[in-house]
DNA sequence: CGGATCTATCGACGGTTGTCAATCTGGGAG
DNA sequence: CTCCCAGATTGACAACCGTCGATAGATCCG
């Protein structure tokens, strides 16, 4: 199987790198990788919070407990989500975390819904 | 907050047509449609189903079964979740439902992920 | 009509997820 | 050192999700 779907990806998508979902069939692998951040965003409470990362470039993590209406532990489970799916990235810097996006991670995703 | 959030919204996204994560903070019902989208390419077989109709333009439900390997109802189960997302249609024709991706819902999604 | 085929729906089962109260950790401030 | 605060972790619970066997509906063929 990896030699027919090799020379036929590649040619279209460029390999592992960024590939499309339009432009030919995904493996496993590619699909579990892209699964896993899309779910990441498949949440209106995290969509929110990303973009209220956006929003203001660099947000601690108590900036958003009260425009999401949450409790604490929600926020804490939904950054790390986030985080792990390379969407943010966080930065510890004394008592406070400060979040911001990853734009590069956010490109691979618009990328992976174009051909 | 009606105020606050409108004058701003309006003038980065253009309104509700086409909203962005990054260019301002998302309300709760642009981001309850787009997580809808986005859970909707949150699963593996999901995403590689989407792939699949992408690639041959137009496929019936039968040929889905093989590749995927997951039972019919699975299939029919993931191609609903989909069509709900508005990410892909089906038009039945005789026994065959020919499904297809919407394409304009796609580039919804890349706008979202852009700013 | 009767049998075959494609798809949707139902019911059930196990696993995952979103949420919060309670608790723990670690780094200032006094 | 002690207290306080920001954040992570744990545990628990309800809700949701992916999966499949069984079944039902629809359509074609002979």
């Amino acid at each position: 199987m990896s030699v027919k779907t090799s020379t036929k990806a590649r040619a279209r998508t460029g390999g592992d790198c960024c590939p499309s979902v339009l432009a030919a069939p995904l493996d496993e692998r590619q699909a579990a990788d892209l699964a896993q951040a899309f779910a990441a965003l498949g949440d209106p409470v995290r969509l929110r919070l990303l973009s209220l990362i956006a929003d203001a470039g660099e947000v601690c993590s108590c900036d958003l407990l009260e425009p999401l209406a949450k409790a604490q532990p929600t926020i804490s489970h939904h950054t790390k989500v986030l985080a792990q799916a390379g969407l943010i990235t966080g930065e510890k810097q004394g008592r406070w975390v400060w979040w911001r996006v990853v734009p590069e991670r956010l490109a691979t995703l618009r990328a992976a819904l174009a051909d």
